[in-house]
DNA sequence: CACTTGACCTGTCCGC
DNA sequence: TGCGGACAGGTCAAGT
C-alpha cells in the first residue's frame, strides 16, 4: 500500500495532530504488530509526542522521553488519529471515522485528552516498534536505503549512479529497491516508467541518457503530485484522518488495463514483471527499442 | 555479491 | 451459493 507520498500524507496529518499530546494507555491486540523490550510503561505512557518523521517509507513518532515509535505500514497498514470530534458531524463525506476500534485494529493508544490513534492493519504485516531515537538509525533498513528522491539536492546524475548495483535486472526491479532510492513502490514505478515511455522489463544497463533524464523527472513529478492529491487509495489507504487519497483519479496507467492511453489512445495492458502486477501503455513502452 | 522466489496474513474477486 | 486459486500498495529470509 503505502508508498512514499501515502506515507507522507499520512505525516502532514500526524503533525498536525499529535504534537503535545501524552499517552496515557496502551492496548495491543496483535502482539506481532507491536514490537519493544517491554519499556513501554516507562518511556511510552506519560510521555508527550514532539514530532513526527519520515524516512522512505517509515514514519518516525518522536517522545520527549528520548524514544521514538518507528512505523511500517507495509501493505494495508493505517494509523488514523480521532479526536473529540468522533460523534460530531461534519466529517468529510470519504472520511471512515466513528467506527473504531474495528476487527482490523491492532494497536491503540489513548491519550490524556481522551483522544486516540488507531493502527489499523489487515494483513498484519504492518508493525510499530518502540525504541531510543538514538538508535533508529542503527536499523538494518535505516542503514541501507536509499536517497530521498524529492530532496532538493537529489540530481540526476546521482539518480542513475545508484542503480549501477542493479545493471543486470529489470528497472522495475530496480525501482522497487528501497537500497537503490527510498519510497517507491508498485504504483510509482508503473507511473514514472509509463512517463519516460520505458518498459519495466527493460534491462538497467540498456537505459539511455534520454530515458534516465526522462525517468528521473517523471517520478519526481508523479510524487510530488500524489503528495498534492492526498496520495493513492486503492483499496485500504486511509490518511491520519481516516480519509482515502485522490491521485488514482489521475493515474496513467496503474490499475487502468483495458482503458486508453492518455497519450496515444492505445489499450492498457497488465502483465507481470519483477513478480508484480505491472501496467504499460504496450505501444509506447517496447522490449525490444529500435535504436 | 546480485538476483529471484517464497513467506508473512487477511480478504476479495473470479471461474467453475 | 460454494469452493479453490489468484491476487493485493512491502520487505525479508532463503534459495540459486
Amino acid at each position: 500500500m503505502p508508498e512514499l507520498p501515502e506515507v507522507e500524507t499520512v505525516r502532514r496529518g500526524l503533525v498536525e495532530l499529535l504534537p503535545g499530546r501524552k499517552f496515557k494507555k496502551l492496548t495491543v491486540s496483535n502482539l506481532k504488530s507491536f514490537r519493544s523490550s517491554g519499556e513501554e510503561d516507562s518511556f511510552l505512557i506519560g510521555a508527550k509526542v514532539t514530532g513526527v518523521r519520515r524516512r522512505a517509507k517509515v514514519l518516525m513518532i518522536d517522545l520527549d522521553s528520548g524514544y521514538t515509535l518507528v512505523t511500517h505500514l507495509k501493505m494495508t497498514g493505517q494509523l488514523v488519529f480521532v479526536g473529540e470530534e468522533r460523534f460530531g458531524a461534519g466529517h468529510p463525506s470519504d472520511s471512515l471515522i466513528g467506527n473504531l476500534p474495528d476487527r482490523s485494529t491492532r494497536i491503540e493508544y489513548q491519550f490524556q485528552d481522551d483522544s486516540h490513534l488507531f493502527f489499523n492493519d489487515q494483513r498484519k504485516f504492518g508493525w510499530m516498534w518502540l525504541m531510543p531515537t538514538l538508535e533508529v538509525d542503527n536499523i538494518d533498513f535505516m542503514k541501507r536505503v536509499g536517497p530521498e528522491p524529492l530532496d532538493d539536492d537529489f540530481t540526476e546524475q546521482q539518480f542513475k549512479a545508484r542503480f549501477t548495483r542493479r545493471a543486470r535486472t529489470s528497472i522495475k526491479a530496480a525501482l522497487l529497491d528501497q537500497s537503490v532510492i527510498a519510497g517507491v513502490g508498485n504504483i510509482y514505478a508503473d507511473e514514472s516508467l509509463w512517463g519516460a515511455k520505458v518498459h519495466p522489463g527493460r534491462l538497467v544497463s540498456s537505459l539511455t541518457d534520454v530515458e534516465w533524464h526522462d525517468l528521473y523527472t517523471d517520478l519526481r513529478v508523479v510524487l510530488a503530485l500524489s503528495i498534492e492529491k492526498g496520495g493513492s487509495t486503492a483499496k485500504n489507504y486511509l490518511n491520519a484522518r481516516g480519509e482515502k487519497g485522490k491521485y488514482l483519479d489521475f493515474a496513467r496507467v496503474f490499475r487502468r488495463e483495458g482503458l486508453p492511453c492518455p497519450r496515444c489512445g492505445a489499450t492498457i495492458v497488465k502483465l507481470r514483471v519483477a513478480g508484480r502486477g505491472t501496467h504499460i501503455c504496450p505501444q509506447e513502452q517496447i522490449l525490444e527499442k529500435v535504436l
